[in-house]
DNA sequence: TATGAATGAGTGTTCATTCAT
DNA sequence: GATGAATGAACACTCATTCAT
């Protein structure tokens, strides 16, 4: 069910095999961001692995496999940093705050995001589905926070609407990551957070009323 | 002012340019959709444009002129298209109306979008803030949509809101464009529009109240 | 006898092909001392020449028709300003005034010279005989002078040294050409020619003797 | 002081990027002879080397890293041999077998001479100069030999007469490389030494004499 | 006779991948 | 397990030459 795309690895030793690939992984990171996938060359993330194209190859088998490797990572970091969400609370103030806590991570870990979502594209069609498949894992963290709350009666919403809103939230972290050059210089994280969730909460029609 | 990155062309007759280009892009566009810039040889992008290399070479100066080509090309045929929506009316339904104008464009225009959407990135810094430009315009224009409707007293909204409203809906139409791999299952444009926009105009806590 | 190479011309008019190849030749000149033959093409030479790559065609059949005609003409053109020696005097201060008169010639024209001297070499096998003909001829100059000079009793010297004689003063002149990085520091060309006839006329031994 | 230009190389071992670059010397200078610099491919250079394009590219930057090596090589065995001549001794008939061993060096390493003396103006401004200086260092071997003779009293002659003196000598070496295709049918290289000799040492007037 | 758009073989160079040590 | 030299297919780009107008 939540069986991994493993990458094949010719050294056995697994302890070691962790290894070598977080290392291979943080100096990959630090170069896609720099220069992305297609212009970053394997003896460069060999390079920055620390250990030699030979022993790159001792762990991987194309450099495709890099590249899952470190969104796979990614994912797993956020994914597993999102546990500190309440997701079962039910409230309208714990989506607030789940909503919150998701910006603060996308601003935290705006790099790796930014690779992630700009490069995850260049997976083959083999490699694609495992990575989608945990960007829906996460969409539906949202969607379960969401569902609770029509569940606890503070919210009536059919599914078609929880599934867009939960999907609108995720994009919207993501959009503090790939449009920071215009976002960035009229919004800190806060205000991006403040005013993501006025527009959210209230809606149009509200702001009308006002008047 | 409006003043546009041009691209070198040897060959004289500007009418021929714009014709060879245009055969140009619409073969880039197939191909960058299907394997993305980096992966599409410039003998590609010659074969499918329906000339031979050297051809290609008497309008473009380098392959990243074709990339620039492609984006600002398909800014302007947005940017064209959207030219319909009226902008001044400064009501809500206009609003509305544009939404779903903008968003049916995004569906029409998928595969353009799509790629402008994941290959700009790959543009020099020469050339990115020409199409960057371009689409701070295009958020400019909902925007200013906005702003007529809080001139007009149908809404009472400060510029941070407005500004972030705009780009919101600036995304969401490039969404439907590349998420399609998850939102095509559930939905289809005519539904996108329609919750998207009780969303939008809804807000969360208006659901609320409805209990 | 002094049957010409002949190059192909599609155009019949012969004033008009002698007056394109003259621009020709001029812009080619130009372009060949500034960055070699082979760095420089075709379509540069046209333009350079004030008409279009494919007048051009008209005129030549292949690139290397144009180094042909370049050094055909330059041989032409030193040769013709030869012809103001006077060969048949026989003395030596004829000598010594054609060695002047020479190292003069080659001092004016240096760029047509280094260009010759510098290019000659790519010329095809086919195409480079008709050239060094015409060396040879020059070559033949000098040693008529010299052997006039032994013809009227004023040197005694035998045909070897004769013809090496000829060779050297007509080396010493594309010297003063080609080696004018290292000479041009210490010498003008009235020093090159006073110090270097002094060499020729008086022999190491002499002065030796002049102890 | 005696700073070399570098050529980067991608193989660490030093043993085997002197013993890749001996391999590539050889091939090219074959090939730089018969076809030209320009007219000769990477891809050739490195057959005629025995390995493959990718291997040649591991021990140079560019296709004239080839020929800067090349001429390097070439004026570092002619001064290497040339140590063999007693430079201080300071007779006359020192430098007459100090010619005498020179001619013979550039009659046994033609092909080499004759590459660097033609393509070397293909190097860039950046690496000619380093190849010039080379050159001016045998020049001043000449030099020295000349001056010893002065300093003993074998000669007078002042310093730029000795200067040119050397030069003349250096350039009448290569002359028997460059100019072969008219030398050749008279002279062995014997009978070149000799005559050059004679020519350089007796000066025309001491035949004059001789009547 | 003049033009210049079209052609495609050919070029220098890169880089993912392999494999002997 | 680790190394790094070797490989060659693949790439972006050039330019001499042709030919329809």
């Amino acid at each position: 069910m939540n069986k991994k795309r493993t990458v094949h690895a010719s050294v056995k030793d697994e302890r070691l095999v962790r290894m070598r690939r977080n290392q291979m992984i943080r100096g990959a990171v630090a170069l896609f961001k720099q220069k992305g996938f297609h212009r970053t060359t394997t003896r460069e993330i060999a390079q920055a692995a620390g250990f030699s194209i030979g022993t790159l190859y001792e762990y991987i088998r194309t450099k495709e496999d890099v590249l899952y490797l470190v969104c796979d990572s990614i994912y797993d970091q956020v994914r597993e940093r999102l546990q500190g969400m309440d997701v079962d609370k039910g409230t309208l103030d714990s989506l607030r705050l789940g909503i919150a806590y998701y910006f603060k991570i996308m601003d935290e870990m705006q790099d790796e995001v930014l690779v992630m979502y700009q490069e995850a594209k260049s997976l083959s069609k083999d490699a694609l589905p495992y990575v989608l498949k945990k960007e829906l894992e996460m969409v539906g963290m949202f969607e379960t926070i969401i569902r609770r709350c029509v569940d606890n009666g503070e919210l009536v919403m059919d599914n078609k609407h929880i599934d867009l809103l939960a999907h609108n939230i995720f994009v919207q972290g993501q959009m503090w990551g790939f449009r920071r050059w215009a976002l960035g210089k009229n919004y800190s994280i806060d205000d991006y957070i403040k005013v993501q969730t006025d527009l959210l909460f209230t809606g149009i029609e509200q702001y009308q009323k006002q008047l």
